[in-house]
RNA sequence: GCGCCCGUAGCUCAACAGGAUAGAGCGUUGGACUUCGAAUCCAAAGGUUGCGGGUUCAAGUCCCGCCGGGCGCACCA
């Protein structure tokens, strides 16, 4: 059984080439070239050791290619391409399961963890989006992974949420403040005998429900929802007391030298009035990750957030904590109406939530759009275009092939080809005998792109970015439109029907999966 | 003022710890359905990667300085 990944093998071999050597360097990983001329992989390694070998870049790359006859490799300039043959795509199409890289971690990945003192909007779709498909590419990576969802019940903004709910304060205004009110009002009919706190408490409640069911429709789905008010209850005192050494009273403030970690500035953790600040709570609620003995704990926060990592961090390391800590930070999502940029606020009314894209886009279109942007630029949201273009949309094209590929079998169904299409795989996988049509030059390629599918899982796993399955996706259904154009698979011949519908086959497989990473559905008719 | 991120085709964006002739989609122009789904395909046009220096075999990518945009810089969350 095949566990390495054919970009995995090359590196071996490398590694392999220069130990006999006795070179000692870090292989990078085979790459996917641009230009697709060059192959499916190629590796840039003998440049890097042409100083070390005081050799020319191409005699290197012509030495180490003797090394990796098997993946058909081609020395162009110092480059060695490779143009993966079909009998290795084959073997390892069959028996490959998926990239262990994570295998056996326990990771926490908590994100979204909006206030619940409004509905969620198209920022939080984003984040959203990016800690879903991230968490699926762990967990195909062999991590098990936990979804949590922080609740900040706490603090003032419950407070103020409470006032507004009696009608007081400028802070949340809009119609589902309205609707909150009406709900508490069929249980509660006096609201001056309850205090602002437990009116906002009670009142964050009802929005998370919402906020749960919008998550729910977006097809994300929490394992866990930590409440802030619980959590600090639980373990801020324990928190204080690990944070022992580390902090100091100031105009009866308690502050935490988180200087000492490369914070600009010591951060307060109990206010003047005796009241734990955000950050405070947050060390115990860090406290609280700790003690579940996570290996990864990874978060996903809006780029606004981006000040706070060192603080948190700086609470981790006094608190001993071993494993890895990683914030995916996401740009901010900029929505643009009739053309212009429009300023979200609550206030003027041009809060769009995330139910109402979801309504006008839909849920595939809406995370794609959202995970086909790298997490590092800021994302322009065009809802007219969204809305007017749905049907040009990338994800269409994607799922198309998938819904082709059904098609497809479905008329060869109708053929009665099917069965004998099932024998012929069979006596494929046992006999390990390939077909001559799989040496055409496209065939080829189409397969080499579906094993090359798990190398690029794994350069998104270890990157943290799902948008380089989308690009993946885009660029094997365009091969794949391309030859379907150009080939007929359901002919007279066989053997040519049978391993084109195999192609076709793996294909959709691919695609589904790599969908799946996304959350994004695999439709069988569109 | 300090910190983080961004600036790539008319528009929206790709390009993994620097690699080859910087790629897609939309839009524009022209072609392909009596044939497995045309939500598709083929082709053309479109670029001094914001500007100026530097590092090196090689820079969109790294360093320095500008210019433009976003976001932070609370005893808010």
């Amino acid at each position: 059984m095949n566990q390495k990944t054919i970009g995995e093998r090359i590196k071996e071999k490398i590694e392999e080439f220069l130990k006999d050597r006795n070179i000692k360097i870090d292989v990078p990983n085979p790459e996917r070239p641009k230009n697709e001329k060059y192959g499916e992989l190629f590796t840039d390694i003998a440049f890097k050791l042409s100083p070390l070998m005081k050799k020319s870049p191409l005699q290197i790359a012509e030495e180490i290619s003797t090394y990796l006859k098997e993946f058909n490799p081609q020395v162009v300039n110092g480059f060695i391409n490779f143009k993966i043959p079909s009998s290795v795509s084959l073997n390892f199409i069959l028996n490959y399961e998926r990239p262990k890289i994570l295998e056996g971690k326990r990771v926490l990945a908590e994100f979204v963890s909006a206030n619940p003192t409004g509905p969620l909007h198209i920022g939080h779709g984003r984040i959203a989006a990016v800690g879903n498909a991230l968490s699926h590419i762990a967990e195909f990576c062999g991590a098990e992974v936990e979804r949590e969802f922080y609740i900040n019940d706490a603090g003032e903004q419950i407070e103020k949420l409470g006032k507004a709910i009696k009608g007081e304060g400028e802070e949340y205004k809009g119609k589902y403040i309205e609707d909150v009110r009406e709900k508490i009002r069929e249980k509660i009919k006096d609201f001056s005998s309850i205090s602002d706190y437990e009116l906002g408490f009670t009142a964050s409640r009802i929005i998370l429900e919402d906020i749960k069911k919008t998550l729910e429709r977006f097809g994300i789905t929490f394992k866990r929802f930590v409440s802030e008010r619980e959590v600090s209850e639980k373990l801020l005192k324990t928190a204080l007391e690990i944070m022992k050494d580390y902090i100091y009273e100031k105009d009866s403030a308690i502050f935490l030298r988180t200087t000492q970690f490369g914070d600009e500035k010591d951060r307060v953790v109990i206010k003047s009035d005796k009241k734990p600040t955000y950050f405070g709570n947050d060390c115990a609620y860090h406290l609280d990750k700790i003690k579940r003995k996570y290996d990864i704990l990874f978060q996903v926060w809006g780029a606004d957030h981006h000040g706070y990592i060192k603080r948190i961090e700086s609470f981790l390391r006094i608190a001993g904590f071993q494993g890895e800590f990683i914030v995916k930070l996401v740009q901010m999502v900029n929505l643009i109406k009739g053309g212009k940029s429009v300023q979200m606020s609550k206030r003027e009314g041009t809060y769009i939530t995330l139910e109402e894209l979801l309504d006008e886009v839909g849920e595939d279109a809406a995370k794609f759009i959202y995970l086909t942007r790298n997490c590092d630029t800021p994302l322009d949201f065009d809802i007219d275009m969204a809305k007017k273009k749905s049907f040009e949309n990338p994800v269409y094209y994607v799922q198309y092939t998938h819904a082709r590929v059904c098609s497809l079998f479905r008329e060869a169904e109708n053929r009665k080809m099917l069965s004998g299409y099932e024998k012929w795989k069979e006596k494929l996988k046992s006999e390990k005998k390939t077909s001559n049509t799989f040496d055409e030059e496209e065939e080829r390629n189409l397969l080499a792109l579906c094993s090359v599918f798990y190398d690029e899982v794994i350069v998104s796993c270890k990157l943290w970015e799902p948008s380089r399955i989308t690009s993946f996706l885009l660029s094997l259904a365009s091969a794949f439109h391309s030859f379907y154009q150009r080939k007929r698979i359901l002919t007279d011949d066989e053997e040519t029907s049978f391993s084109r519908l195999f192609i076709s086959e793996m294909v959709k497989e691919i695609t589904k999966k790599g969908l799946s990473l996304l959350g994004v559905s695999a439709p069988e008719r569109m």
